[in-house]
DNA sequence: TCTGGGGTCCTAGGACCC
DNA sequence: TCTGGGGTCCTAGGACCC
C-alpha cells in the first residue's frame, strides 16, 4: 500500500501553551523569549499580524511591544515540554503508528486508514486535541513526509476553524506547488534557496521538475531526496521509535559577562551538572566530555573561543567525574583579561550507561557512585531541581540566564497550579 | 626526467531542522 | 545594556595503509 503520511503541527505552539492557563490571553498578542529573553521564538497570530519577526532580538522592537501592549513571557520549557506529551498521548488515541519529530510536530502513518474521509479523520484529530489539551493544531496529509510538511502549511492558510488540508485530495497539484516558494520546502533553508534562484529554481513545482545531476551535483544526496519526495516517492519512512542520542549538550549565554575564573568554573559545573542529569535520563554515559567557552561576538571587545576535549577513561554517567574533567579541561582553555559571554558542555561518543566497558585500572567504587547519583536525582526530582547541588556549582550563580518574565508551572508544580476563579 | 592507486577512517565545516 | 539552545546528516579533504 502506498504510505501516507499526516503531519499534526501545534499552532504557535509555545506562545498557545501560555494561554492554555491563562484566557485573558485569548486574542492578545504574545510572544515567548529564547533563553535569557534575548529572542522572539514565538508568536500569537496576533503579534505576527503586528509585524513581529521570528528570532528578532527582544530588545530591537521594545517600543513595539509597548506600545501594543504585547504580552511577553520567559520561555518555560518545563511548561511546554509537558503540554507536548499531553498532545502526543492524544494523538497516539487516532493512530498507533506515530513519531514525534519535535516539541511541537508528529508524523503520522495513515497507510491503513485509506478508505477512511481523511480530512473528516484531520478534522476530529483537530478537534480532540482542542479539546483534551486546550492547544490548537493544523493537519496536512500526503503521500511523503515532504508533502505533508507543504500540505500543513496549507493548512494553516485556511480557515481558523478547519485548519486541515488533505494534498491528495486537491486536484491540481501543479498549480499548489507553482504556489510555494522554494525557501518553504522541507530540507531547503536559506543557502540553498538562494542557489537554487541564482539557477532560476523559484518554486516548489519548479524543483519537482530540476534535472537531477544537477541537484546531485551542487546539493548531494539531501537535495536528491527533496526532488523525489516532491515528486511524490517517499523516501523518508516514519521513524517511530526514536534513534539513541549521539551527544549531549548544555550551554547558555551568562546574565551578564564573566571575567573571573571562579565564575566560570561555577558555570561550567553547572553546566556539566546539568548534562550529567540528561545523560542519567537517557540512560546513557559519556566517554568524551568537551568544553568550550566564548567572548561576545556581538561587541568590539577582544575576542576569545576555544574548546578542549576529554576523553573519559571509563564511560560515565557520574556528576562528580564528569564535573573534575571539565574543570581540568576549563582551565586549560581560559585565558584572563576576556569578559567571557557563553560556555557550554557537550557530552559525546556516548554508550548505554548499563554497556560501559570497564577499565582494569579502574578504582572507582561504581556501584556506589550510581546509588549517588540515584538518590540525587530522586531527592531533585521530588523536591524541585536544585534541591541538592555541587558546592563547585556556587552559591549566588551571579552570572546565570535572565528570565525576567516566566510564567508558573501550571502542570507540573503543585505550588503553581492554576485557581480557576468562578 | 619526472612523482601509483585505491581503500578506509577521522575530522572540520557546512547545511539543515525545530 | 540587551542578540537562544539543542540537535542531525553530509561532504571534502587529510592521514594512513597496503
Amino acid at each position: 500500500m502506498p504510505p501516507v503520511f499526516a503531519l499534526v503541527d501545534c499552532n504557535n505552539f509555545y506562545a498557545s501553551c501560555e494561554g492554555v492557563f491563562n484566557p485573558i490571553l485569548e486574542g492578545k498578542p504574545i510572544v515567548v523569549l529564547s533563553n535569557n529573553d534575548g529572542c522572539v521564538v514565538a508568536r500569537s497570530n496576533e503579534a505576527k499580524a503586528l509585524g513581529v519577526r521570528m528570532g528578532v532580538p527582544e530588545f530591537q522592537i521594545r517600543p513595539l511591544l509597548r506600545a501594543h501592549h504585547v504580552q511577553v513571557f520567559s520561555s518555560n520549557y518545563t511548561l511546554y515540554g509537558d503540554m507536548s506529551q499531553r498532545v502526543m498521548e492524544t494523538l497516539e488515541q487516532f493512530c498507533p503508528d506515530l513519531e514525534v519529530y519535535s516539541i511541537d510536530e508528529a508524523f503520522l502513518s495513515l497507510v491503513g486508514f485509506a478508505q477512511c474521509d481523511l480530512t473528516e479523520y484531520g478534522r476530529q484529530i483537530r478537534r480532540t486535541v482542542k479539546q483534551w489539551t486546550g492547544i490548537p493544531v493544523s493537519v496536512g496529509i500526503a503521500e511523503t513526509k515532504t508533502l505533508a510538511k507543504l500540505a500543513n502549511r496549507m493548512a494553516k492558510q485556511t480557515s481558523d476553524t478547519d485548519r486541515v488540508f488533505d494534498m491528495l485530495a486537491y486536484q491540481d497539484r501543479e498549480a499548489l506547488l507553482n504556489g510555494v516558494a522554494v525557501g518553504e520546502v522541507w530540507e531547503i533553508g536559506p543557502s540553498y534557496a538562494r542557489l537554487l534562484t541564482q539557477h532560476g529554481i523559484t518554486t516548489a513545482l519548479q524543483l519537482r521538475e530540476a534535472d537531477e545531476s544537477w541537484i546531485q551535483r551542487h546539493m548531494g544526496v539531501v537535495g536528491l531526496r527533496v526532488v523525489a519526495e516532491l515528486n511524490g516517492h517517499s523516501c523518508l519512512d516514519l521513524e517511530a521509535c526514536p534513534a539513541p542520542k549521539q551527544g549531549i549538550t548544555c550551554s547558555r549565554a551568562f546574565g551578564r559577562s564573566v571575567s573571573t575564573l571562579a565564575e566560570m568554573e561555577e558555570a561550567v559545573s553547572c553546566y556539566v551538572s546539568r548534562a550529567a542529569e540528561k545523560l542519567r535520563g537517557e540512560g546513557l554515559a559519556a566517554t568524551v566530555l568537551t568544553v568550550f567557552i566564548m567572548t561576545n561576538a556581538f561587541t568590539d571587545e577582544p575576542q576569545y573561543r576555544n574548546s578542549v576535549t576529554c576523553e573519559l577513561p571509563v564511560g560515565t554517567v557520574s556528576t562528580s567525574e564528569l564535573i573534575r574533567a571539565g574543570l581540568k579541561g576549563l582551565r586549560r582553555i581560559y585565558r584572563d583579561g576576556y569578559r567571557y559571554k557563553k560556555a557550554g558542555v557537550m557530552c559525546t561518543a556516548l554508550v548505554p550507561a548499563d554497556q560501559v566497558q570497564p577499565d582494569l585500572f579502574d578504582r572507582q567504587d561504581h556501584p556506589k557512585s550510581k546509588r549517588l547519583m540515584a538518590a540525587l536525582d530522586a531527592i531533585n526530582d521530588r523536591w524541585g531541581a536544585g534541591t541538592l547541588d555541587y558546592a563547585s556549582n556556587g552559591l549566588t550563580k551571579a552570572w546565570q540566564t535572565q528570565s525576567h518574565h516566566r510564567s508558573p508551572a501550571y502542570t507540573t508544580d503543585w505550588d503553581e497550579l492554576p485557581v480557576a476563579n468562578a
